[in-house]
DNA sequence: GACAACTATATCAGAGTGATATATTATATG
DNA sequence: CATATAATATATCACTCTGATATAGTTGTC
């Protein structure tokens, strides 16, 4: 299949919920999508043109005298996008720098590498708080989001929270180590 | 900063160990840093020629008759993988096709979403039999590596492993909640 | 009405991926 | 001993993805 444009299906998912400007795409990615899934401008606007042009999608409305294009799935986009959910998933390759920092720290003063790793948890504890919130969110109101779509963010979100833990178990075992 | 070749201070981490070829590297990478750190030929062969050029790393011997260029690190490679490794790291985007596909597969057939748990965790098992051995392995023998890298690098299998179990732990949760 | 914050699209250089081409050197197998 | 095949080694290409920057209209607010 050689280097697939994934954006494509994050798009067309977007879109299946409701049609969506490239701005709005953005918007999503950012606040639902974070955490697992990133998007740019710099993709998402050659990405939509390249779709409108495969017919995966279509201009619904350019909203008065805005700017603003609004892009709305077609049933060639749909089908597109039941394909993939039905394809395997071929697990894409990881770079944690902060791993290949630390496997090249061995030679660094103690103190210091105890250090990064604080900060490290830190971070991960930030974001199980927003997990956590975002969870909290989710189990109150329920206005425009199906109890099916719901159930499989609060998965989603549930596999955030039990990897966001382990990461911070992981980082107090590790200080300790050190120390000892 | 804006956007940094990475494989700079990968490639200065394992040249500080001892002198590589690009296919030595690239085997490094595949064997020591699979889990974490991924590395490209057609992103180690220009990015070896621009550190030689910048003056990072240099030509250690050109073996014999063969192809084979030995590159080693110099003094200021030495002092930059040094400034990576006291600089914060900021965390880098994260990119699950699993997770996107998941939370567009609410209306999916469940027998469907529960099979595509299946294989992830199946391959997360898979991995994490991976990191076992490589525990194993890291154990008994102590032949090059140091006391010192031996350690962190238990460290970093210990993060692979307990993240590994997590997830393994989620997928079985949620397998659980929707055959419910 | 000035100033900041948000909405909106577009473009670019450079990082990173995976495929492919090419050639040599070991190793095995019949 | 020939020859197949696996491993070693470098190079290049098209394409994806990232983050920065440019530009401009709209909304809010003090």
């Amino acid at each position: 299949m050689a280097l697939k444009n994934k954006s494509i299906y994050a798009i067309l998912g977007i879109l299946s919920l409701s049609p969506s400007s490239g701005y709005d795409i953005k918007k999503y990615s950012d606040k639902v999508l974070s955490g697992f899934w990133n998007e740019n401008f710099g993709h998402i606007y050659p990405t939509l043109k390249m779709m409108l042009k495969d017919g995966l999608i279509e201009i619904v409305s350019t909203e008065k005298n805005q700017k603003k294009i609004k892009y709305g799935i077609t049933e060639k986009g749909r089908q597109e996008l039941e394909a993939w959910l039905l394809e395997e998933t071929i697990p894409q390759p990881m770079r944690s720098e902060f791993l290949l920092k630390l496997l090249f720290s061995s030679s660094q003063p103690k103190e210091r590498v105890i250090n990064m790793l604080k900060n490290y948890r830190k971070l991960h504890e930030k974001n199980l708080d927003k997990y956590l919130e975002m969870q909290k969110n989710l189990e109150q109101d329920n206005q425009d989001i199906s109890k099916e779509r719901a159930c499989f963010m609060k998965a989603i979100l549930r596999r955030g929270i039990i990897s966001g833990e382990a990461v911070i178990r992981w980082c107090d075992e590790t200080i300790e180590e050190l120390q000892r």
